[in-house]
DNA sequence: CTTAATACCAAACAACCGTTTGTTTTGTCC
DNA sequence: GGACAAAACAAACGGTTGTTTGGTATTAAG
């Protein structure tokens, strides 16, 4: 084989994990809208313009932003339910592992749930398709409960949406996102039941 | 008694009415930094700056769609909910309403639900009382269902999550708003139930 | 040492933002 | 019809927005 080219090797380029951090945690705090290349860029200690060497666009460094926060939850969600095996306890583990990461651990996660795809109406599709790939996994595991196909559906979005909106009255003294994932879940598995029909 | 003033009748103020229309119609759709007082002017025919005569800033603008928003939801609620007697159906009735309201009825109500108090720091707190004082209701339909006290929180948060979380993914195509209220509380009334623990 | 890509700065761009000001139109009462 | 407030316009204010352009150190390979 012919030595191909050498390909100088690219700075490394620390500078763009920085950038994507800066983001993550400011869109998370102050929403896309409310959060501008220059507030970036004062987190950055570089300039609004030196961003586009970066990114193409406010846009596209959203979907940068979308696309690791998708990444990292994903693989922490993974991970949790990797080490159960009863289906159930699978589930549970995905949902502690996911609240954990939006509430606490991770502001790309927050970022996720937070912004919603409408609001950078040139790459909404991406988002959602983003979004989707990761809420695929619910859907897997609620299957693998066995419940009747017509309930799956409903079971997945209450699941999410009650996860989800904790985000909108979390405060760090009360439970623990662990508590929060299980007790929300407990609703779903414990029926309200009392006087029938 | 002397005769008062006679405090000349000011005019039928209905352009307050439309402006308030206009606004809910446009936040609605593109979050509150996402619509400009022009973008409200244009869809009133008036210019940005004649706004100011109904409302001090566009911030209060937002109070008053909020304000206006709650009262509506609100009051389907009560009167849907005056139709039953049965605990659980009248929490049934409450989603219902809830959801058709927050779908397909009323571009305020979803307002109340989209926007973020963070959005406008400086009236978040009286967005988040307004919202507080909503949802007020959901908490004493559940007292009425005599659960255990310790769930009741979680229920009521799980509950307004699901509902809520249909916004996000609800098409007019599928299931109706109130096929979707009932599904979700299904899902807190029948257990997941499979393999324990 | 030359060459060239990297990674940034400095400055401007046009467009838009929420808001203010002064003026004019519009409607209603006496 | 004259007085007067309500309700709008027209035009600007200072500031911010996302983005572009041209230049410039820094670095590494040939």
């Amino acid at each position: 084989m012919a030595v191909t080219a050498p390909e100088r090797a690219p700075r490394q380029d620390n500078r763009r994990q920085h950038l994507l951090d800066a983001a993550a945690g400011l869109i998370c705090q102050h929403g896309y809208h409310g959060t501008s290349m220059r507030d970036i860029g004062r987190a950055t200690d570089m300039l609004a313009g030196s961003i586009y060497y970066h990114f193409a666009s406010k846009d596209e460094l959203l979907v940068a932003v979308y696309t690791e926060g998708v990444q990292r939850i994903a693989e922490r969600v993974d991970a949790a339910v990797a080490r159960a095996t009863v289906p159930i306890k699978r589930l549970e583990a995905a949902c502690v592992a996911h609240l954990e990461m939006l509430l606490t651990d991770s502001d790309y996660a927050q970022v996720v749930v937070r912004v919603l795809p409408e609001d950078a109406p040139a790459v909404s599709a991406r988002l959602t398709a983003l979004r989707d790939d990761y809420e695929e996994r619910f859907r897997r595991l609620i299957d693998a409960l066995g419940l009747p196909k017509s309930r799956r559906r409903y079971a997945r979005l209450t699941l999410l949406g009650g996860l989800n909106g904790a985000q909108a009255w979390y405060r760090p003294g009360g439970d623990s996102p662990a508590r929060i994932a299980r007790r929300v879940l407990e609703c779903l598995r414990e029926p309200l039941g009392v006087e029938s029909s």
